[in-house]
DNA sequence: AAAATAAGTCAATATGGCTGACATAAATTT
DNA sequence: AAATTTATGTCAGCCATATTGACTTATTTT
């Protein structure tokens, strides 16, 4: 087996590298997943991120979600009219705050994210099959702990409930 | 505490999801690390990158780095220049076949590629430091997994051994 | 009323990537 | 030996994504 060695227990640096390494070829296979169903509506790899967080997080505003991106909102604009344009995303005028422009996945929205996501689900899902509930916690876990500690409220309060409150009763 | 909910045991959709985000947010904030070093010697993030492997695979071929990056030579041909010109990397002809330019960090690009490896292993040392060494097999193994799996022998071959061999009689 | 905030826009620029075409030298095949 | 393939480099043009800086509008806060 060629694929014996990154799994030996090495020295703290050498481990370190060995997944900044590994972080940047599954990150690197990961994003490319979605890149052709992309290509065929004229969309790039900022469309796709736009459209998940906006999906994931229905009604957040501009500001949210340029801080989730950590991009300019010169850089989102562009990016977002497309989609907006294109009838992918919506724009409501928030209600407590009017200045606001909040934002929705429109139904054709929702239709190409959910084939985005399901393309980088499976190969994510087919990775965790061979581990066992407290491994896929720690995998979890590491993940949250290479992130910066500011946003890890953020993600936890924004993004992640979201999800879990798909599958209430299941505490702790 | 407001990180709790990643923590439990979804559904596999759901988890994959949570997945999905947590490495974009992983990726996000442990590349932007050695952003400000790389811009105080004018470089960016596709400098510190062939700089990165070809420090960790000394004497790869140009097709070799290519291959690992997944970008085509014309993209690689500004920042491998700049590289080359600023004395951070040195090529040598081939001495098995004279075709190719073998590439090498100058002591200047060791110099560099070290002050960046540790920003960022910094964090991923951190992050790793409270899970038992079985547990990090878990997280290098999912991340190995996540990534495709032609590229396995060739990520296990050049790239992890060159580590492992650096801490000899360790065996296991 | 004044100041601050949320969002949008215009303009210029940088970075990193792409395709296509072509050139050179060296190795391999016929 | 000639023809072909391979490894690398280069020119030219283009695109996507990001930046900084300046300014506008509408709305909320002070």
């Amino acid at each position: 087996m060629a694929d014996i060695n990154f799994l030996k227990a090495p020295q703290p640096r050498d481990e370190a590298v060995a997944v900044i390494e590994l972080l940047f070829f599954a990150y690197r296979d990961f994003v490319s997943d979605p890149d052709q169903v992309l290509a065929d509506v004229g969309f790039g790899r900022a469309h796709h991120r736009v459209l998940h967080f906006v999906h994931r997080a229905p009604g957040m505003s501009v500001a949210e979600l340029l801080d989730i991106l950590k991009i300019t909102k010169q850089s989102l604009a562009r990016v977002l009219r497309q989609l907006v344009d294109g009838g992918y995303i919506e724009q409501r005028t928030g209600s407590a705050d009017r200045r606001q422009r909040l934002l929705f996945t429109t139904d054709r929205g929702k239709d190409l994210i959910d084939r985005l996501i399901a393309l980088q689900a499976r190969r994510i899902e087919t990775a965790l099959e061979q581990f066992s509930a407290d491994e896929r916690r720690s995998i979890r876990a590491f993940l949250m702990a290479v992130t910066d500690e500011s946003e890890h409220a953020h993600i936890a309060d924004r993004l992640l409930p979201a999800q879990t409150s798909a599958a209430p009763g299941k505490e702790t």
